[in-house]
RNA sequence: GGCGACGUGGCCAAGUGGAUAAGGCAAGGGUCUGCAAAACCCUCACCAUCGGUUCGAAUCCGAUCGUCGCCUCCA
């Protein structure tokens, strides 16, 4: 039994052999904080806090890097544009991100580096690829030779030469070769800058995330993750500058998440079809979105639409009923079912250990629950007591944890609290009218609580009711 | 133009060479219920098309059609 991982540098699943045995370095390209972080953010935020959870389950010690980048063009003309200081306004986004990710249940990472805190280590390594004959200053500027690097391309599939006719043909001439990128941007006047020995400047994108990686972890990590989009050029430039600093391999397992689908297309602000994290959480829980995440394979696209979102709501609910108790009147369950609800639970425990070693494949995972779960509900029928359902509902609850559910209850419940005691009043009240049999009051009860989103479930040993913002 | 991914039932989506093609949502029938709802039981797929390899293919190869991503900042 081992973990097989994907790994976009060899295109194939290899089985997951860490640098240090039990423990797990990781690294994930997080968000450039010069605005609010979409839904495609929460996308890859939320795959890799699945893999990260895994890998704990699985017994690693799991120490997970996400980086921000807080210095950066964009971020600087946003600022000039709100006449504020950039750094100001990476940081209100930085805490931004990081409540957005607090309220998708993913858990803080163990290290969150800052471009910005990163400078003299950025330097260190730009100035030793200078003198490696790596890469070349040129009027305040460095750049990476990509020319002098015989695996650059390893990672996309691509070589320099194929690439030169999509390049602009305006490029800049200066550069050696079109496809050498910065690792040293010099300034302009009014620019957040630190002196170098080529001047004052900042830092290229592609440079930090080497810096960072090498700051915290040495030379080699085991899992490199980010979005496809970034397979080429970021990490095809991390790797170039990592690799020949350090003379050692960079990354042992480059993971990469699909894009997210709006509309058939990538959500991007071009086409200007963004949905940021605030705005879907006011509409939907942040269960039902990982649903979608944990529904797919990550390295596919997702569709993304309100049908989708539905049907992760609904599939939530019955999650969530599977963990109701044992009816009152239980006298226990047949030896056959209690045969089956244990080899149930052995079934699901290692169908889902093997589904999820399968390159993190979740969805095969959430197959596997929904038969536990089908079971639990069969056994609850068929007069299981709660000591005979509890194995069962334990196991689910620790495979919907390690996937990263709440299974809360959303959050329209909390806003109508103060509501509670009075539907409690009309259930009760109802029911007294139903022991006398008026069901015509009874049923206009029940349909005017419906149309105030108050279901109500009748069962043998009373009344049940729940808000449902759907209903 | 170059590189890459994908096309499985009404919708979402596993499965990537071998016996009945997971699971969820929706739909239809039934049990239960005063009636509902929920739950439970039952039903519902010749895997884009064509050709090839193989004893055997959704799964490998080729072609065609279609969708998407990257090649410029992007999760």
């Amino acid at each position: 039994m081992s973990i097989q991982i994907f790994n976009t540098l060899t295109r194939t699943k290899e089985q997951l052999e860490t640098i240090e045995p039990g423990k797990v370095r990781m690294y994930v390209c997080g968000p450039t904080v010069y605005n609010k972080a979409h839904i495609g953010h929460a996308m890859s935020a939320l795959v890799f806090d699945v893999i990260r959870r895994y890998l704990e389950y699985r017994g690693f010690d799991v120490q997970f890097a996400m980086n921000f980048t807080d210095v950066d063009d964009k971020i600087i003309r946003r600022a000039n544009e709100m006449g504020i200081d950039p750094f100001d306004l990476a940081e209100g986004y930085i805490q931004d991100f990081q409540k957005n990710m607090a309220e998708l249940n993913i858990k803080p990472a163990s290290f969150n580096p800052r471009a910005s805190k990163e400078i003299d280590q950025i330097i260190a390594i730009v100035q030793g690829l200078i003198d490696k004959g790596a890469a070349y200053p040129l009027e305040g500027d460095v750049y990476f030779r990509v020319r002098n690097d015989p695996n650059y391309g390893k990672l996309s599939g691509r070589n320099l030469d194929d690439m030169r006719a999509g390049v602009r043909k305006e490029a800049d001439d200066r550069k050696e070769d079109p496809m050498d990128f910065a690792l040293w941007k010099s300034a302009k006047p009014g620019e957040p800058a630190w002196e170098s020995p080529w001047g004052p400047g900042r830092p290229g994108w592609h440079i930090e995330c080497s810096a960072m990686n090498y700051h915290y972890f040495g030379d080699s990590i085991d899992i490199h993750g980010g979005g496809n989009d970034l397979i080429f050029p970021h990490h095809e430039n991390e790797i170039a500058q990592s690799e020949l600093f350090t003379g050692k391999p960079f990354a042992r397992y480059w993971v990469h998440n699909g894009m997210l689908q709006l509309r058939g297309e990538k959500m991007s602000k071009s086409l200007g079809n963004i949905i940021s994290i605030d705005e879907f959480l006011t509409q939907h829980s942040a269960d039902s979105f990982r649903y979608l995440i944990l529904n797919s394979a990550y390295r596919n696209p997702i569709i993304f639409n309100d049908d989708v979102l539905m049907q992760a709501e609904k599939a939530l609910d019955r999650v969530r009923f599977a963990f109701n108790p044992a009816v009152e009147s239980a006298k226990g369950a047949s030896d056959s079912v209690k045969q089956t609800l244990s080899e149930q639970i052995n079934a699901t425990r290692n169908g889902f250990i093997n589904a999820m070693d399968d390159d993190f494949n979740s969805a095969g995972a959430l197959g596997n629950i929904f038969e536990l779960i089908r079971v639990i509900n069969y056994s609850r029928d068929e007069g299981a007591t709660q000591l005979e359902l509890q194995p069962a509902q334990d196991l689910l609850m620790e495979l919907t944890n390690v996937l990263g559910l709440t299974l809360a209850d959303g959050s329209e419940k909390k806003q109508m609290a103060e509501a509670d005691p009075f539907v409690q009043l009309l259930v009760d009240l109802r029911l007294e009218l139903r022991k006398q049999k008026n069901w015509g009051l009874a049923d206009q009860i029940r349909n005017q609580l419906f149309e105030k989103g108050v279901v109500l479930e009748d069962t043998k040993d009373g009344t049940t009711w729940h808000w449902d913002r759907r209903a």
